[in-house]
DNA sequence: TTGAAAGCGTTACCAT
DNA sequence: ATGGTAACGCTTTCAA
């Protein structure tokens, strides 16, 4: 187990030739090594721990103001960077927050939140690694994102991790696994936005208006069921409420297409997805002939701007999410301190806001 | 300015055994230590040889059969994950690509657009890191990224780069600095996405539709400039167009200010940043009474599906992108054989569609 | 077929 | 005030 790798080296010697791996024969052009630690010391005539020393403001240690100095030129003329993965291998931890994507962008409401999000977290000094999860079982899941010693995970439950998968995490350094799906998962911080309140609140909105046979819109695309599916469920929920499932692209032609047999459908009120969807189905369920309000009440959700422009004015079911900053420093906080923050907290509340679709 | 090795965060503590260094005593709940191949090969019974050849089905090395089942229960048994840090530190590079993240959504088409990317990164295996440099200079912004030894970096230009930057990028390893916006870095791959051509397109359609008092809606929100200045800068450069500047938010607040104020502007037609921006604009200018396009002429940009439900339907600049796979394999390229992709590609495309607004 | 050991770049202890 | 050195977890020759 010695490691008598570069042994006493007299300030004037010589560069070795090649220090990268062998792995492959250098092919033409020789790729200029990555500069280390050990180059600035030989430039600068010092030891590595004292580049160390000096380019980490060690304050346990004094070193001399020239020493400083010389070290810190050759770290500049060498453009020298430090290896964060050497790093954090010595400190045997990372900032790593991973964060799971979805392949499909969930709606502007989502896009910005989680946006602010990384935002917040990168402030905070953390390293946000996006990693794509397309179709990868929850052990699959697990076992990637556990490659790269997350300090934590925050899934909106593109997966469905079982309490296993938890474990697994949490066993290769994971201080904080968070869910932000509906659901909590043994094991994992739960932080809940449940999406049912939505379609319930929606639903519950256009009984009290007198309607009660409604046409629920569910997104063809995928990778919406994450959000859609606990809509329509919500809105299944609520009592005095006959559902129907139609299901629709965001396209011109499926909006048409459903718009085209409405009246056949015997339904007198519809809640799209989102205010998108919602728009896109109200002009085409216009352009049939068909009264909004009065034929058929029409209900968004995620209170976007756009709902405010149309004519009529879509009703909504507002929500209230936590801001990216808040969202950001209960990860911290749960970072630092694991065993503080536990349980189910609820971040996520939903209003109906009625304009003038319904 | 970041010492990310310096966190706040306690090391774990020692294991009974004695493996990892006693630095602090055990705070109180000792966190169970995270397995290693070490671990791995002494339950098996075998050398951490042995079980890298196994678990990274090593051709180059024939393992007996029940070697190979007993080291892989072994593996499961204690949920053993490899270390991604460690393995790059050893192999020497990575397979992170660094897309540094403007703070403000874009756009929705450009939000896709870049999903879409991650999407065909992840797929080509490499790891995609979002790395937020809010304010961060060039040479702040190069060291922080190059930190993680990314084996590539894709700039939308969100910071400024120079040769020097680029430089050091490569000196720590990137094999491929990709920029897409409208200019080209010395040294680095240009793929150029030149905005200036949306706004070009859209002046000369109105200048052909009889227009030439425009009025160009720069966003407030921050962030934009990115996109917004060169569409701007592409709208005054287009020949016997009148253009000026039009600060407005997105916000209904800020739309009807502008709206109220329109008649004494004296123009005869606006481009908005995009369509969502146009669409407000538009609803406030009808509200205000004016006929679009009759009193002004309306232009969006991005060509959105809202713009096609509206009434009168949106005029627009179509912008032809590359897709996410597309991209992507061209970084997969760069990455495998550097010297092969070089010097400007162009990338986009804009071309003006007249609806109705105009 | 398997194992011992070197080394990737860093930092922190313990000597000078 | 500095410098030597071990160790973080992993892969990969080289020997046995």
């Amino acid at each position: 187990m010695s490691h008598s790798s570069n042994a006493p080296i007299p300030p004037s010697s010589p560069k070795p030739r090649s220090r990268r791996t062998p792995a492959t024969p250098p092919p033409e052009p020789a790729p200029a090594p990555v500069p280390t630690s050990a180059d600035v010391a030989r430039l600068a005539g010092v030891s590595r721990a004292t580049v160390s020393y000096v380019l980490n403001n060690a304050e346990a240690v004094r070193i001399s103001e020239p020493t400083r100095r010389k070290v810190r030129e050759a770290a500049e003329e060498l453009g020298y960077v430090p290896h964060a993965a050497a790093r954090s291998l010595r400190a045997g931890h990372t900032r790593i927050v991973l964060l799971p994507t979805s392949h499909v962008p969930v709606g502007p409401l989502y896009s910005a939140f989680l946006n602010e999000l990384q935002w917040a977290l990168r402030r905070l000094d953390y390293t946000v690694v996006q990693y794509g999860s397309l179709g990868l079982t929850g052990d699959e899941a697990a076992r990637a994102w556990a490659e790269l010693r997350p300090v934590a995970v925050i899934s909106l439950g593109e997966v469905s991790l079982s309490a296993h998968n938890v474990a697994t995490l949490k066993r290769a350094g994971a201080r904080a696994v968070i869910t932000l799906g509906p659901v909590g998962v043994p094991g994992a911080h739960a932080l809940v936005m449940d999406q049912a309140e939505v379609g319930a609140r929606a639903a519950a909105h256009l009984v009290e208006r007198g309607r009660n046979r409604i046409g629920v819109i569910v997104p063809e695309e995928d990778g919406l069921e994450l959000f859609s599916a606990p809509r329509l469920a919500g809105a299944r929920s609520v009592p005095g409420a006959r559902t129907q499932v139609l299901p629709m692209a965001y396209t011109e032609e499926s909006a048409a297409e459903l718009a085209g047999r409405w009246r056949s459908l015997g339904l007198d009120a519809v809640f799209a997805y989102n205010d998108e969807y919602a728009m896109l189905l109200m002009r085409a369920l216009q352009d049939e002939g068909l009264d909004v309000p009065g034929d058929v009440a029409v209900m968004g959700a995620d209170d976007l701007l756009i709902g405010r422009l149309l004519r009529p004015r879509l009703s909504t079911v507002q929500i209230e999410l936590p801001t990216g900053d808040h969202l950001a420093s209960l990860v911290d906080r749960a970072v630092r301190e694991p065993s503080e923050i536990t349980g189910r907290h609820d971040l996520m509340s939903a209003t109906a806001v009625r304009r003038e679709s319904t």
